[in-house]
DNA sequence: AGGAAGATCTACT
DNA sequence: GTAGATCTTCCTA
């Protein structure tokens, strides 16, 4: 089982392919002498100021904005209703974007509990688990070297439906459906499963 | 000091 | 599927 980041080309594609790529894909947390590793398997994608629910649009200077339109493979942490919301920054060269990452499956490291209460589903109780806030923002996720970490699945090319949606609890969506997930998995979260 | 925010949980039609 | 209460920190004044 070893572990291979993922490259910053992977994250210079729109936001849109970079959340489809992103499925599958794991997110590894050392904690310590723990690590955890989850497999993704909700996103949502995120572009720049011409969408309304980017934080781009919000203008800047502002927090978290200058880094949508920054290096990609950086994490983007803020906080929404009490909980803090994990993104990675991607888009195309000199673009703006970044992928929500909403759910994933515990594979490594994570108790019973974790497993039956799904607390890894819903991007907030997502970052409770894993001891994710603001200390991570605009942190790598690509560098080994880091408490928290993108990298290749260990058996590559494993096949699954790739489902859409509308975004979740944006007040003024785009047309285009902007959230992914893997179809039937059990830890995509309840709400608009379709 | 007040309000906003990409959430979550519960309880309805 | 929608609606409300409550959630916690940051932004703006």
């Amino acid at each position: 089982m070893k572990l291979t980041p993922l490259n910053k080309e992977f994250f210079l594609r729109s936001p849109e392919i970079v959340a489809k790529q992103l499925l599958g894909k794991l997110l590894v947390r050392k904690l310590g002498s723990k690590l955890l590793i989850g497999k993704i398997v909700e996103t949502e994608a995120y572009f720049g100021r011409e969408d309304p629910a980017s934080r781009a649009s919000l203008g800047w200077p502002r927090y978290c904005v200058e880094l949508l339109y920054g290096e990609v493979g950086r994490a983007l942490v803020y906080m929404v209703h009490g909980n803090w919301l994990l993104n990675v920054v991607a888009h195309e060269t000199n673009g703006a974007g970044a992928v929500l990452i909403r759910a994933m499956e515990p594979l490594v490291g994570f108790s019973d509990e974790v497993r039956e209460m799904k607390l890894t589903s819903g991007p907030g109780r997502l970052s409770k688990v894993l001891h994710i806030d603001k200390r991570f923002n605009g942190m790598s996720l690509i560098n080994l070297k880091n408490e928290l970490l993108l990298c290749h699945e260990f058996q590559r090319n494993q096949r699954f439906k790739i489902r859409a949606s509308h975004r979740i609890g944006v007040s003024k969506d785009l047309k285009k459906k902007l959230r992914f997930f893997i179809d039937g998995n059990e830890f995509v979260s309840n709400i608009r499963r379709y």
